[in-house]
RNA sequence: GCCGACGUAGCUCAAUCGGCAGAGCAGCGGUUUUGUAAACCGCCGGUUAAGGGUUCGAGUCCCUUCGUCGGCUCCA
């Protein structure tokens, strides 16, 4: 995964909403510390849409870390409003590392920091610099930061009805668990009160369109912790319905794409694992062995190991590269509690994995053909917007400097024609080959990892794969590892999210509702629906003693794209009266003609 | 795993200072037959997450455990 670059400066570096932030930080700073004066501070940047700031408030008498009140948050928020009233400026000195060692040396955290810029290369965050470091600090009103700027100019170009402070969170000093956990309180701050208003409302509307929500609202899926486990998903019929029809279309695509399909068990020997190097590598994520007859068995984390075997089940010629081995593999991965949510980070998963085995020179092509391939499923699924990440060679690595050399190219080489932006990770490779990796960016922009492209240089040496070649000596195939959707039940809650429940109609579970207006049309509405169903859609009768009017909503709450309904003129004119779910009527219709209508938007794969 | 907030019916939420566990929706039974987002009546539904403690009395206060949510860390 790409490192968010978390100060929110990629783009508008120094501009006026990252000053607004940025000073904000320091308002509530100041607020902070004179409510609690002996609290010492870390940092405060400004992020994407907001800032925080973290704090050490020392401890309670009994030993235990002094935490934020729902009330400290007010009255801070209340301050803040002061202060920023009072118009103060805010004041840049540039100080030596001396100076600012004897202004902060109550403060250990920015002592740390001063540690930090004195030796260079580094800023306040962390990040690398280039050129000398110049320490600085901004003072407004009796508080002064070690900070680097920019600033408004004066407090009171912080709008004071566009910051509004969220919430209180732990977080590590430094980002390191094993370093003091300080408070860290988020905020956001816009430039006037209708951006705010704006933001709080995608707030409300990525809440709306979370997909546990959703999926307990639709019920697609749910999770049991008390009789299942954490981070195990209940695929409900209609979830499972929708993930049987992804399925099936992009089996069909793997079909055609050259691939060949495999199933493998979900448990191995542990030699199998050892000499993987799972064992050695991913073993905190492996749950513990299963004992049969004396020897260890391992759930698998991964499939790579059993496509690895087949390949070698057999000698393998030049003649049969590339070999594309597929299947929906389920692995079991040990999450540690705090980081589950919903479908997309679990314990249990099913892959759309494959692995590629090739010879050198067709590596390029296969890169192409595997990222084209990628781009276009997702596609298909109605994602439209792509940013691709290339993952070089990290410091700890294996295999040669000419294999890494010739797949950072290739990788490199596939994403400039792939036309799509990318960005380079440099030294965010795995230890075993370099990846590109794709993401999505759902309707609310908000990016999510799907697709991995990785190559791997471990497993054929450690496994010694090989290939006879046309020269008839023994050569070692490229081996690349490749999840499209990544895991179904991920690729599922980003679908839920970025579609809202209003999935196209191709993939939506229940596709027609026939709404009969009185007992009086139930024969004939039957006999549509019956209709509808040998075409080929999924349609759902509603009989009940409803009103229309509760039908209909019944069905929009539902998402159903179509509704069909059937009175007494429809019946005496052998028509349905179609209504979509985003309101709009279309009138009467034929039956045949209404057929034809879903069909097109299933092949168009429209949402409607 | 760590910090914080939280945990009441399937769902959304009430329950004054520690004093009879309640409502809407959903479900079930009936009545109603209705023209584009909620007809009406009735019934069912609870070990208040679990366990322990304080108290005459605990949904409410205290402790432990489990879980959820928001973050942090992690996601070779």
């Amino acid at each position: 995964m790409p490192k968010q670059k978390s100060n929110g400066k990629n783009n508008s570096q120094y501009d006026d909403l990252y000053k607004i932030r940025h000073s904000a930080a320091h308002v509530m700073a100041q607020a902070v510390l004179e409510r609690y004066p002996e609290a010492k501070i870390a940092i405060g940047p400004p992020i994407k849409d907001g800032f925080y700031y973290d704090f050490d408030l020392g401890r309670n008498p009994d030993g235990s870390p002094r935490t934020f009140t729902p009330e400290d948050l007010e009255a801070i928020e209340k301050r803040m409003r002061q202060i920023i009233a009072g118009k103060h400026r805010f004041i840049k000195r540039v100080i030596s590392a001396d100076e600012a060692r004897e202004l902060f040396k109550d403060q250990p955290y920015k002592l740390e920091l001063i540690e930090g810029l004195e030796k260079g290369g580094v800023d306040e965050y962390g990040e690398p610099v280039e050129g000398a470091v110049e320490i600085s600090t901004y003072r407004q009103d009796a508080f002064e930061d070690l900070c680097r700027g920019p600033h408004v100019e004066h407090t009171g170009q912080i709008p004071p009805d566009a910051v509004k402070l969220l919430h209180v969170a732990g977080a590590y000093w430094r980002g390191d668990e094993n370093r003091p956990m300080l408070q860290r309180i988020y905020g956001t701050a816009w430039k006037n009160k209708k951006q705010l208003k704006a933001y709080l409302n995608r707030l409300e509307e990525a809440r709306k369109r979370d997909h546990r929500r959703l999926g307990r609202e639709l019920d697609l899926f749910s999770t049991n912790h008390e009789m299942v486990g954490g981070g195990l998903i209940l695929w409900h019929p209609k979830g499972a319905l929708m993930r049987h029809l992804a399925e099936e279309h992009a089996k069909k695509m793997h079909l055609e794409g050259g691939y060949e399909f495999v199933y493998t068990p979900h448990i191995g020997r542990s030699v199998l694992w050892e000499t993987s190097g799972h064992l050695d590598f991913y073993k905190e994520n492996m749950y513990s062995p299963i004992e049969i007859e004396g020897q260890e068995y391992y759930l698998k984390p991964m499939n790579c190991p059993f496509h690895v075997q087949i390949y070698k089940s057999r000698v393998r010629s030049y003649r049969d590269l590339p070999i594309r081995f597929a299947e929906w593999g389920t692995v079991y991965r040990f999450e540690r509690s705090g980081v589950l949510h919903g479908l997309t980070r679990v314990r249990g998963f099913t892959q759309d994995d494959a692995h590629l085995f090739c010879a050198p020179e067709q590596m390029p092509e296969e890169i192409d053909r595997v990222l084209h391939f990628s781009i276009s499923l997702l596609q298909d699924f109605g994602f439209e917007r792509f940013q691709l990440y290339l993952s070089t060679r990290p410091e700890k690595r294996v295999g040669e400097e000419e294999k890494w050399d010739a797949a950072e190219t290739a990788l490199l080489e596939a994403l400039k024609r792939s036309g799509h932006p990318f960005d380079i990770n440099e030294g965010d490779g795995a230890f075993y080959g370099p990846k590109i990796d794709i993401y999505v960016e759902d309707a609310l922009e908000r990016p999510w990892q799907l697709s991995t492209i990785q190559f791997d240089f471990n497993l054929p040496e450690r496994f010694d794969l090989t290939y006879v070649g046309a020269d008839g000596a023994q050569h070692r195939p490229y081996m690349i590892h490749r999840a499209l959707m990544g895991s179904m039940e991920r690729f599922f809650g980003v679908l839920i999210e970025h579609f809202g429940g209003i999935f196209p109609v191709w993939i939506t579970p229940v596709q027609v509702a026939v709404i009969p207006i009185t007992h009086e049309q139930n024969d004939y509405a039957a006999g549509v629906a019956a209709r509808l169903r040998d075409a080929g859609l999924r349609v759902t009768m509603d009989d009940s003693n409803d009103r229309m009017n509760a039908k209909i909503r019944n069905a929009q709450l539902q998402k159903i794209p179509y509704m069909l309904v059937i009175g007494g003129r429809e019946v005496e004119q052998q028509t349905v009266n179609v209504r979509l779910r985003n309101g709009r009527r279309l009138g009467a219709m034929s039956v045949e003609e209404f057929i034809v209508l879903a069909r097109e938007a299933c092949e168009k794969r429209e949402v409607i």
